[in-house]
DNA sequence: TTATTTGCAAATAGTTTGCATCGAG
DNA sequence: CTCGATGCAAACTATTTGCAAATAA
């Protein structure tokens, strides 16, 4: 079941947050794209294209940084470049970028769940895998590189 | 055996790169430091106090990058900040990095030989999976985050 | 009313770039 | 002598912060 605004607004409400225009564009436009990477700057110019308002850049990433608090929002670092953001249930996998195209493709988390554990026997660290991006070449450009 | 900085040099001028003050002292620090996790910003200050030169940070870049083209040297990025440069021969293994107190450990790249293989069949992506550190939490800053 | 939010502008971190000068070959 | 390398300063990207003015509750 998908989340909506009003979940992310009332997430916010029940953390004692004031509900503001901002903070509610900027729900309204994580929930309206499901499922893609967003960039402080996409919801940037999301905001502005769908409510015709103007926010600031940091109001943005103050409100991001709420989300993620109250547990709502996760982001993450696929290569260079900003970090995106995206809803917690789409969370469970991995991102492999293509550092010349930039190309995504996710892998699911669990594909990993071996190595965590070789990694908590090896090291004692608990890793995270999801939070970066694992970059590489994408068939097409890899078929490209031999190629030339 | 170890890579001298005369060998990087060596590697500089092959490519028909002129051997400068800045170049030779660049390399003599990187020969000097094996087996670290090199920034920019620790060779330029090493740069500094190991032969009382200065030179400028754009100039290690680009010595950095040179280098890299030659093939001699690899960076990668643990976690946020800067990235880390080191000797391809420490390049196979993967950095897992404590997201809380910057505690460093390595994993043979080899744990994830199966994973990437799973990765290129899944999405036909070649995958490097080092390039990238994975973050976490150390042994004690998981017991202190569980102890809360 | 009044504490929270906001917008703005400036600071920050890491890295890159344009350009005149310098120096290796 | 000549072209590549350097230093400098400025640009750049992504993000954060200080602060006075605006506003939700």
């Amino acid at each position: 079941m998908h989340i909506t605004a009003d979940d992310l607004i009332d997430a916010l409400r029940s953390q004692g947050l004031r509900i503001t225009e901002a903070r509610r564009a900027v729900c309204t436009v994580i929930a309206g794209r499901h499922g893609q990477h967003l960039t402080a700057a996409t919801i940037l110019s999301d905001v502005h294209s769908d409510t015709g308002n103007t926010i600031d850049q940091s109001t943005v990433y103050r409100a991001l940084d709420e989300l993620e608090k109250a547990g709502l929002l996760v982001h993450c670092h696929l290569g260079h470049g900003p970090a995106v953001y995206h809803l917690p249930s789409e969370a469970a996998h991995v991102h492999v970028v293509c550092e010349r195209c930039g190309a995504i493709a996710s892998v699911s988390a669990g594909s990993l769940r071996g190595w965590v554990d070789t990694v908590r026997a090896a090291t004692g660290f608990e890793v995270d895998p999801t939070h970066f991006g694992v970059t590489g070449l994408c068939a097409d450009c890899a078929a490209a590189a031999d190629g030339r």
